[in-house]
DNA sequence: GCAATCTTGACCGTTTCAGTAAAGTAAGCG
DNA sequence: CGCTTACTTTACTGAAACGGTCAAGATTGC
């Protein structure tokens, strides 16, 4: 029950592109490099957070990444669930159709449906203007 | 991210002696049972509740399993956790000690720390009274 | 002593994780 | 052009975690 390292390096990668000059594009290697993330991996994860619009990228020399969303808007839940796929903090929920003892139904099943609302609304809450310190608010380079 | 099986079936184990009388034993067959749970896996499930402190047990015939904390006083953090093992919903708290990127340092471990406390918080205030409708308090059987 | 129960530990197939590697595509630059 | 710089995509892989199963023991009641 934690974050996975894709969540976390995802997360490490917006935070930083939140940091940079608002006009600025960022190398994939320099992002890699500031944060001590492994280069190819990092790859995979910005590729995923473009695709999802979190993250615009610009090719060949000159190129890099930019953050596409704005900070105030953007929540943990948003960009791990880009990276992960839905949020689904019990199995309960919608995958568990068929055998179903009586007991688990009735009440441990809102039981856990109150976590994941509950824990959904912590993700959303915290959005990453809550860490980076806003530098500008511009669109594209 | 989500909570692994043991740790579905261990709250649901508990939250089905909750709702039993309270001088009453309930034996291993009888919780799979009612709460679709395979046996065995479950009998390493209340083992471990048990070495907690949060489960007791008589062993032999008539024996069975009961309920040893007090429904308000025991969490959802307190399960999972003598389950799981400490609960942290990032890696980076404990584990990355050494080669530690300047970035993913300062801000970053700060936004994760936030969450972590936030989550077990959250954990935390949700205890067994909040779904079985609390059965009688007694003690031992 | 025999049957019912809990107790413990070993084992195991499958899936997910975390990363590596490599081939492909696009854009600037001279 | 053609070379270099970057992003893009897909395939593959070793290791760990997950989700159980199984067998053997230890206790107690009758």
């Amino acid at each position: 029950m934690r974050i996975s390292r894709k969540g976390e390096y995802g997360v490490a990668a917006v935070l930083y592109l939140a940091s940079q000059p608002s006009g600025k594009l960022s190398l994939s290697d320099e992002i890699a490099g500031s944060c001590g993330i492994p280069k190819n991996f990092l790859a995979q994860i910005l590729a995923r957070l473009r695709r999802k619009g979190i993250l615009g990228s610009v090719r060949g020399k000159r190129g890099g990444y930019y953050l596409k969303a704005e900070p105030a808007r953007l929540s943990l839940a948003d960009v791990l669930e880009a990276l992960e796929g839905p949020i689904t903090l019990i199995r309960s929920i919608k995958e568990d159709e068929g055998k179903e003892a009586d007991f688990l139904n009735r009440r441990v099943r809102g039981f856990f449906l109150r976590l994941q609302t509950r824990g959904y609304e912590l993700l959303k809450s915290m959005t990453l203007a809550d860490v980076a310190p806003a530098q500008g608010t511009d669109d594209r380079p």
